[in-house]
DNA sequence: GTCCATCTACCTCTTTGGTGGTAGGGCGCG
DNA sequence: CGCGCCCTACCACCAAAGAGGTAGATGGAC
């Protein structure tokens, strides 16, 4: 039930290389465990059943069926696992039907490995992440279903926004503490709940994550 | 000698409600200190003198003298201060005659609170800190002397650059080591000297130093 | 060759950050 | 009225971060 538990991957991907260098760069991270690796879409589907995995990471060009088309069957099978689509096309419409097609993340090959790493967990957490940020906002208005994780992003209440205004300004709890004139340690609760809210884990996360917001919406 | 021996300030501006403000907000930095205070350029160039202030706040708009000229008069007399600008003028002009004049910030006073004490340990640092992101590039361009103290914002190895990039991905140390597959102390190690370039305090300042450097590269 | 910067590693030490829990006062809502 | 939410405050505990120092290995510059 911890927030943490080590999340359960099964790879989709016709390039057994390409695999292989996405299972070394996983191993990284600790709260993740890849438990199965599928060469096809038909062998994807049987691992899914079988391993009932927390994320899938598919590939969307494949030989035998398009990723979108093994991601319609996996979602309407019932499985919660959460499907991440990883692919070399930056086309508007793939992104689009594979978002329809309930896809939670979508992720270009040519990512940052640490980036990656960054989305996965996001994913891991419930976010729908997509590469592109303006593509981000496309997504929310497509889709319909799921609409119960969000990242909340404006569930904050106002002295947490404040905070978290004054993280980004790179301020310590205990300078903050002195600008709200509360204590250091009403600030550490406040700041714990924000990273809760908004799904991060530290504050520098919290720091990028206010800093990307606000230049999103003045560009 | 610890890098953040307490810095002596000075605050020349006409208007008293705002000294009082500024000096109010000051106080919660326990890094800077108000020694003076001075309600008009005649009055500011003789504490200035008498005090030898490390800051001057310097209003650029005073009834018996222009700021500018107050600021000449004080670096004309080799005095070793920093000089903040402090105004309403948003204007490029003034600005830049500011800059050339030997200014080490330009803040308009319409600015936030929080922001002021970031520019202000910026300008404690030795960089030189201006309120419009565009102006600091302009401002680089135009001031042929003090070229020493720089943000070195290019001065960073290969290695740094990295481990600043992973911080701004929001990775701890721990992490930063097994991607980099050095140990956690060496990239302590990094991130301490890429902070002590970069006139950074920590790392959450770096990962938002970061991002809005990335930004403004690509807007 | 020496000098110098870099990268690496390890050490101690203090401060800061983050989690868990408890708890009281204020405030709106049913 | 009680209930839930928010803000505040405190506690203990452990992990992380940052400062300071020393030091060996490299490789390029002089």
């Amino acid at each position: 039930m911890s927030p943490t538990s080590t999340q359960r991957l099964l790879i989709v991907d016709d390039h057994p290389l390409f695999r292989k260098g996405v299972m070394q760069l996983i191993a990284l991270l600790p709260e993740f465990e890849v438990v199965g690796e599928a060469s096809s879409g038909e062998q994807g589907i049987e691992l899914a059943y079988k391993l009932a995995p927390d994320i899938i990471l598919l590939d969307l060009n494949m030989k035998d069926m398009s990723g979108v088309d093994m991601l319609k069957v996996v979602k309407a099978a019932g499985l919660e696992a959460r499907v991440v689509m990883l692919t070399v096309s930056d086309q508007a419409e793939d992104l689009v039907a594979a978002l329809r097609a309930g896809a939670d993340g979508y992720l270009l090959k040519e990512t940052e490995p640490e980036e990656l790493l960054v989305k996965l967990r996001e994913v891991g957490a419930g976010q729908v992440s997509i590469t592109e940020r303006l593509a981000q906002q496309l997504a929310r208005s497509l889709r319909t279903d799921s609409p119960p994780r969000e990242p909340d992003e404006a569930g904050l209440t106002d002295q947490e926004r404040r905070i978290l205004d004054l993280i980004a300004l790179g301020m310590s709890n205990k300078l903050i503490a002195r600008e709200l004139d509360i204590a250091e340690g009403t600030v550490k609760v406040h700041v714990k709940h924000l990273l809760r809210k908004l799904n991060l884990r530290s504050r520098v996360e919290a720091a990028v994550w206010a800093v990307e917001k606000k230049k999103a919406r003045q560009p």
